[in-house]
DNA sequence: TAAAGTAGTTTATAATATAAACCAAATAAA
DNA sequence: TTTATTTGGTTTATATTATAAACTACTTTA
């Protein structure tokens, strides 16, 4: 049986992913709201995504206020295709 | 975002989920050597799956050998067919 | 009958996820 | 204008989970 990569096999880095495959980039209140979880447990999460390369974090301001934004890379695009293919063969899909 | 079961979204037990889907039952040395995991972790796991009421787990013997065959439930169906159905709606299928 | 293999379980440890506590800047209220 | 309050996060402590190592009991082989 295939492996299932363990940065994507997570709810939480997941539904992010899955976020920012379908769209150009999505900032952090956006995920935040989107995914309904905790800014803490977000910020960890978006980290790990990061430190792998599969989204890059973008630091910015919207006005006064800062803004952090992300994007999926080319590498996360990949590895999330692959989870994809993976996981088909669990669920028989 | 729908909620992804915690208990089925961990790589061994949606292994052996999945392997259970599709047959009428097996033991546990088939499950050990399908999923290509130590025997310790597969004993943790499917307790876990037994506690949830998702498969049945059945001591006997195969000649003097023992021998523990499980068997998917009704509940474990349906968690798992819900839980394809979460999951789809992060994987865009 | 001693050694090695089989079929597992229990337990200790490493890794992970999650939320609580915290921080800095901006805005609103007194 | 100083003092709350809100916004947008990060850091850190804790709970949960996964995993393998160590162990048990029984069987087969030498």
């Amino acid at each position: 049986m295939k492996e299932l990569d363990p940065i994507l096999h997570s709810q939480l880095r997941l539904a992010v992913m899955s976020i920012l495959m379908n769209v150009e980039e999505a900032d952090f209140v956006y995920l935040k709201e989107k995914t309904e979880s905790t800014a803490g447990n977000l910020s960890v999460q978006l980290d790990k995504l990061s430190t792998a390369g599969y989204i890059t974090v973008t630091k910015g301001f919207a006005g006064k206020k800062t803004r952090t934004t992300c994007q999926v890379t080319e590498l996360g695009r990949k590895a999330f295709e692959q989870y994809v293919e993976a996981l088909k063969s669990y669920l028989n899909l």
